[in-house]
Formats: structure tokens, C-alpha cells, sequence
DNA sequence: TATTGTTATACTCTATAACTATA
DNA sequence: TATAGTTATAGAGTATAACAATA
């Protein structure tokens, strides 16, 4: 089958495609422990950001609150992240588990493991520049 | 937010992000005509394969014949793809119609004018060193 | 009035399994 | 037996709209 010359040029179809590629080898690399790219990417995002609310966690995802709830409830089913009082009585504050803490390592070395291999064709300075191209596509504003 | 050194040390993640990003734009430029990127992929491959089946055009977008089959049903009843009688009775051969390509021409246009604005903040050097990079990934095998 | 979380609902995309007709 | 297409069904993931509680 020809990709033909079209979809060779645009940057997006490369980008899916790729995505697609790594995408698998990560859920792949999670389906013991239960859990999501998307989920253990949120999971990190409540260890590194403790006390931030729903809508916040939704906004570094993407994703809009009822997503967010969604993510959060999920995470929160497997023991990994609670909910606690927040700064107003609106708001919740997430945290991970002692549990979560005990889990999540492992859960990165695994992703980390698959990363690597789904991108084995890269060396080490092509893997970098590679992730600079992609923050750099991110700095214009949307 | 922080997202944490993790997820910025990830390939995968930073390829979702990227990629949420160029499809946010891609989607939004399309829309005005009722199509989506991955079906814009499905016609471009149709056209370049013109006879092609619906499981290699599955295989070529990395979706099982089922999928495959909806994104036809999605392109036939827009009047984008004919099936024609195939290599034998079981099988369709696929063909983009007259309609497809009077109108293929402009959705790439503006497919291309979406890929290039989002990604405004790369020069035309480091675009082509992204895509070379992106298909390098894809070359260990699955 | 605006914001946070929540609920209900629906839509898209995809996969699996079973069926049919052909090979 | 194997393959191509199809159908029915189910599961993720996401979005929108409306609501309650709170600010």
C-alpha cells in the first residue's frame, strides 16, 4: 500500500502515526497494572501537584472538568489518589495514596521500559532532539 | 502546573501532547466539510490505491476490517469512495469518485494550511528534521 | 454572577465475536 | 479451512448541558 505523497508531507499524519506506534507499546507496557498512559500521566500530575483541584488536572491534560472527574474518579477506585478538603468548600484537594506512592514507581519504570523500546530506533541524541521538536511545536499558543 | 520531570522525560508523552495539538487544528479546519482527519487519510489512501480492499486500507491506518468497514460506509455516504466489484466475490475494490476528487484538492489545501499554522513555531528545517525523525520511530517493527 | 464538582446523556472511535458468502 | 465483508454489541474516551453548593 502507497501512503502516498500527501500524507508523507503532513507533519500531523506522521505525528498520529507515531503516536499510534508508541501509544501501543505503553498501554501495553500498563495493562498489568490496570491503568492508562492518560491515567498514570494524571496519577503523575496529582504526585507532582498536591492539593491541585479537578479543573486544574483537566487543564494540564486537556481535557475538559467532567473528564477530569472521570479520571479522577477512576484513579481514586484503584486507591492511587484521594480526594480531600479543599481551599473553598467547592473545591476538591487531590493527593496521591500512601499506596499510590508505593505503586506508581514501578508503574514508570514499565512505561519507561516500553518507551524506549518502541523508539529503539533512535539513538540517544536523536531521542533528545526529538523531544525538543515536540515542546517546540507546543510553544504557539492556541 | 507542574507536569513533572517524568512526563517531560517521556517520548510518549510528549508525542500525545504534540499530537493533541496538531489534531486540535486539523479537526477544527476540516470540520466545514464534514470530515475528519483519519477519514481525509482513509480517501487520500483510496485514491492512491485505486482497487485497494477495505482490510489493506484497515492495515494501512492500523484499524481492524470492522473499522475499516465504517470509515467506507462514513466516505460512501458522502458520496467520497464507490465500492466496485473486486478481484473476487467476497471482496470490494475501492475507488474515489469523480465528486472525491473535485473536492479532495481543496480539503487537503486546507488540511495543509491547519498542519503548517500549528506547528508556526518550527522553521522549515527543523519540520523536515521532525518528520525524519517521526518515521524513524515507526521503522522497528511492531 | 461566576466557579467547582457532579450527573445525565450522547457521540465518536475502536474492538470482539459471530454470521454469510465465497475461495 | 481460510478469507472478505458485514452485523451486533460493548467499551473507552470525550463533550455538552443542566444542577447544586459555594464564592
Amino acid at each position: 500500500m502507497n501512503e502516498g505523497k500527501e500524507l508523507q508531507r503532513l507533519l500531523g499524519f506522521q505525528l498520529l502515526m507515531a503516536e499510534l506506534h508508541m501509544g501501543n507499546h505503553a498501554r501495553a507496557a500498563l495493562a498489568p497494572f490496570g491503568i492508562t498512559p492518560a491515567k498514570l500521566a494524571a496519577l503523575l500530575i496529582v504526585r507532582d501537584n498536591p492539593g491541585c483541584d479537578q479543573t486544574a488536572l483537566g487543564q494540564a491534560l486537556h481535557v475538559n472538568r467532567s473528564s477530569a472527574m472521570k479520571l479522577v474518579n477512576a484513579l481514586t477506585e484503584r486507591d492511587l489518589v484521594e480526594r480531600q478538603p479543599g481551599r473553598d468548600l467547592r473545591t476538591n484537594a487531590l493527593h496521591i495514596t500512601a499506596g499510590g506512592r508505593d505503586r506508581i514507581d514501578e508503574m514508570v519504570r514499565c512505561l519507561d521500559e516500553a518507551d524506549q523500546a518502541a523508539a529503539v530506533a533512535l539513538s540517544t541524541d536523536e531521542r533528545l532532539q526529538l523531544m525538543a521538536l515536540l515542546r517546540k511545536i507546543r510553544t504557539v499558543r492556541d
